[in-house]
DNA sequence: GGGAATTGCGCAATTT
DNA sequence: AAAATTGCGCAATTCC
């Protein structure tokens, strides 16, 4: 029995499974195909519908905890872990996203001499070229923009230090003629 | 012959051998290893010092070029382009940064067996994760500061508007009392 | 010179 | 279903 990833030799962790459940254990699972693992788990009555959020692990707690039993869940937005498939996704590979549900309706990949699959593969290669250099240029955008309103706010500040200057010297010239006005001040101040 | 590289089916071009050169065409040195490369570039008494910067092609418009003798050479810093080590980069790979020198001097990869190619891989791997993270945090950081940056401007603008009016009736109300202080005004906002 | 840090790229799982 | 995202590893390059 395998206890580490083939790929990345990372270590499986031992996790518990769920109380009474007729669920594989992670390792099983793990090993199982999408239409296995989804079958497997209708059988046990558990189902995402859509817009559910359930909880995921954080693998880096997992992999660098010294005790394998403290396997931070985090907190779930709708449904609490009842299941070992929400740290499933604990096995080395793509990390789920921040509050990555987990859909069991992956589609089974093409095979890799088809062109099916080749074709895939290019499509999906642009696709991503196109999205890193979009990541890029946002954060290119994102640092203009911090210039701009820096700038912006230098400019604010100091028109906002002049008149702060100008009001004080209006005042004290107020205080000076006679403290006559404030009521009217206010008054007028407050239309 | 292949006519187009294996992996992402994008076609080799044909390109024009530098003249009396004894270097190789593009594609015969692109399937050098780089020991062979390197010893090309030698033995044909080319050289890159240290602080030297050579053009390099743009492999965009080598590729999208509806005439492929057209690849645009971009102009070099120091030396002009008179090797076709220079287009040689237009294979699809790693696109030469900005202004992107050729430097031959690669290091010959460790062997594949190796463990010290594990060992630099798990290291490299590790560093490439860091400073993922990074560059992420980086970004989150910026939008944040954007954020930020935003809310005080407002705060700024809000400040700015109500002191803007406060003037305003203030100097209307010296205009109701007597035009006699703007002078005075003047002279003391000029300290 | 040499190891760490970057960066373009492709793969495949996932999300949209 | 197709396109967009995203974690990850490789290898070339750059940085220090």
């Amino acid at each position: 029995e395998k206890t580490a990833d083939p790929v990345t030799g990372v270590p499986f962790i031992e996790l518990q499974p769920a109380q009474d459940s007729v669920l594989p254990t992670f390792k099983e699972f793990d090993f199982m195909t999408n239409q296995e693992q989804t079958s497997k788990i209708s059988e046990a009555g558990w189902s995402a519908s859509e817009g559910e959020e359930y909880s995921t692990c954080d693998i880096e707690s997992i992999v660098n905890s010294p005790s394998q039993s403290e396997h931070d869940v985090t907190s779930s937005t709708l449904t609490p872990p009842t299941s070992p498939f929400e740290i499933v996704r604990g096995r080395p590979g793509r990390k789920p996203s921040a509050a990555g549900p987990l859909r069991p309706n992956r589609k089974k990949q093409p095979p890799k001499g088809t062109e099916e699959y080749v074709d895939k593969r290019v499509r999906n290669n642009l696709a991503v070229r196109k999205s890193r250099d979009k990541a890029k240029k946002k954060q290119q955008e994102t640092e203009q923009r911090v210039h701009e309103l820096s700038t912006e706010n230098e400019n604010l500040q100091k028109k906002l230090d002049l008149l702060t200057k100008e009001l004080n010297v209006l005042k004290s010239l107020f205080i000076n003629v006679g403290a006559s006005l404030p009521t009217k001040f206010d008054e007028i101040m407050s239309r």
